[in-house]
DNA sequence: GATTTTCATCATAGCGCTACGATTGGGAGG
DNA sequence: CCTCCCAATCGTAGCGCTATGATGAAAATC
């Protein structure tokens, strides 16, 4: 005995479908379809109708609908240890910016420099389907690295050149040689000692590269060189309790050249020195990294090492369009955006 | 005449989906996405099966089909004007931190201080079916505003309260409070005339609501009070300029009480003082407003007023939270987290 | 021992959209 | 006037998952 099927109750989703557009277009859904994703391959009085409905109606199109139908979606995750750093915040702005104009939208996640949480926000962007994923750092745990490699999407990893070799592509700088720079720079200006100052080097291991290169740059060079690290993330305030740190164990000693981890470190030791009545550049010449921007402007105006996040965000961009646009092959882009540096009076 | 179906070839877009793991752990697929969902239950039997196949086979749901069956999706769009800037960064991150607790994603977009770029952001924003819509400040566009109103989702508007009444639910301060509070103390620190200085306060409303506030104030204290902006954004250097021109103006005028629209412009004006050789506060007191991390510790220390950025972000979190628990039923919940004046050396 | 209640598991019908192939209609070529 | 062709439009079958009610077995009650 057949019992004619009760329709089930459904909630409903949506106040507005693609169908109540195409029946007040008088159109089939496959057309409003057409229309949203290529305008141009609909004829002008049926795009003008559709358009019109959509207008009337206040249509929203569905995108997790539409996601898992064309088996992606126009989300790129964008993972990064922390926004409140100003480095990535400027990447990341340029990734919307420039993602935008291709109507990609960004899921964003930070791991706070922890590796567990990393990963599980790496497992939450799959779980998007996203267009491609973007990814500070190459230091990731190995199962993290397991789901990149498996994922199949345009991955770039950025901020970090050298290391591990990247899952797919890469956009950054050598940190390395920030680091040696840093170090030749203040030697070239006539320092006999170096110091490098860090905070949170070891969860930063961008901020530990760097440390190494000024390291080996300043033992290369023949100069006394050491490191004072702290746990604590690297802010102004530290840069002044850093500094007295290296006051109280060295003394006063002339002619030392100092390299930050970041421009905050060196702010504070500035500010530090101008408690303490220490001439700066005289007595102490620093090199900070960052160029955030108070370094032009504040007293004396600090000599610092650029990095071009703007630039790193937009090349990414640019790179997860190229491979969005070439299908599947996969080049493994390594794209090496370099640093400046910024000669101004601390050093 | 009935010709056999040919199947269609379909683009798989999942390596491994839930009929897998539902196979491989001899179970149907409901028990999995219930497992899934609400492990307790399923029996531990049959719940350590299905969590050796997802494990064995790297499973990743796909939150998009999840989403379109479940009706809603679990990211929550947050739209500000900049991630640049530090205060919504801050609010961001708290975001991130508390809705991640309960599985919530965050998508992610930044107006620049545009209108038709942030009705953009918002449009797109409700596509994806959130479970929760995040956005800055409360002067929308109309046509944003009806985007808004129309959403059938907890809405929280943030950074501001007054002005316009919320689409939904508020969190945040009355920033011609900000102001005022500024006046008052200059005033009471013995100032006899104020002037505020800004950047941007055209586009950045809040700003503006400060800078009114404070003129205000000012005024209703009996005191000469001035204002002066420049359209771009409110940076370090902009500060030592915008005090650059207030010196040309007005002469070295003694007993001056400077309120700054944020405290990158207050330490502008610190170092363009400390090259100038004018003594702060003695001469010149200021007032800035963020407590950005450098507050504390540069010199003199700058006396600003805090806003509680973090708390901003993790009670929307809670509100967020609360009304996706409670159903329906909108409370229109307005809160204010107030700011503090946090007095040091400047003033 | 027979019945009811509880609990764990399952089968089914879509969620709103897109990709694909099929269909239509009007102009060009014969 | 009849093909043929191309462009514009449409019909259909899922994408992978969840909500709902159904099913059966075990536990509790009579």
């Amino acid at each position: 005995m057949n019992e004619v099927a009760v329709p089930r109750k459904r909630r409903k989703i949506q106040g507005v479908t693609m169908v109540d557009v195409a029946r007040r277009a008088e159109v089939s859904p496959s057309t409003v379809s057409l229309y949203l994703r290529r305008p141009e391959a609909v004829s002008a009085k049926v795009g003008d109708a559709v358009h019109a409905a959509i207008r009337d109606l206040n249509y929203v199109p569905n995108l997790m609908a539409g996601g898992l139908a064309a088996a992606t979606s126009s989300v790129v995750g964008v993972i990064v240890p922390s926004v409140r750093n100003a480095f990535f915040a400027e990447t990341v702005a340029a990734l919307q910016r420039d993602l935008g104009q291709a109507r990609l939208q960004i899921l964003l996640g930070h791991s706070e420099y922890d590796q567990a949480s990393e990963e599980e926000l790496v497992r939450t962007a799959l779980s998007w389907a996203p267009a491609a994923l973007v990814i500070a750092g190459t230091d990731h745990s190995p199962s993290t690295r397991r789901l990149l490699e498996s994922a199949r999407v345009p991955i770039v990893e950025v901020w970090e050149l050298g290391g591990v070799p990247p899952v797919d592509m890469a956009v950054g700088f050598y940190h390395e040689e920030v680091g040696a720079a840093a170090a030749r720079h203040l030697a070239s200006r006539g320092r006999r000692s170096l110091v490098f100052l860090s905070g949170r080097a070891n969860d930063d291991k961008r901020a530990a590269r760097r440390a190494a290169g000024f390291l080996s740059a300043g033992r290369e060079l023949g100069l006394p060189v050491r490191h004072i690290n702290h746990p604590a993330p690297a802010t102004t305030e530290l840069g002044g309790i850093l500094f007295s740190r290296l006051l109280k164990e060295n003394g006063v000693q002339d002619q030392v050249g100092i390299g930050c981890s970041n421009d905050l470190l060196a702010l504070g030791l500035i500010f530090e020195a101008q408690r303490r009545q220490i001439a700066i550049p005289d007595a102490c010449a620093v090199v900070g990294f960052g160029d955030l921007e108070f370094a032009s402007s504040c007293n004396p105006a600090l000599s610092t090492i650029k990095p071009f996040g703007d630039l790193i965000g937009s090349e990414a961009a640019r790179l997860i369009l190229r491979s969005l646009g070439d299908g599947e092959k996969r080049e493994h882009s390594i794209i090496d955006t370099g640093f400046g540096i910024v000669h101004r009076q601390t050093s």
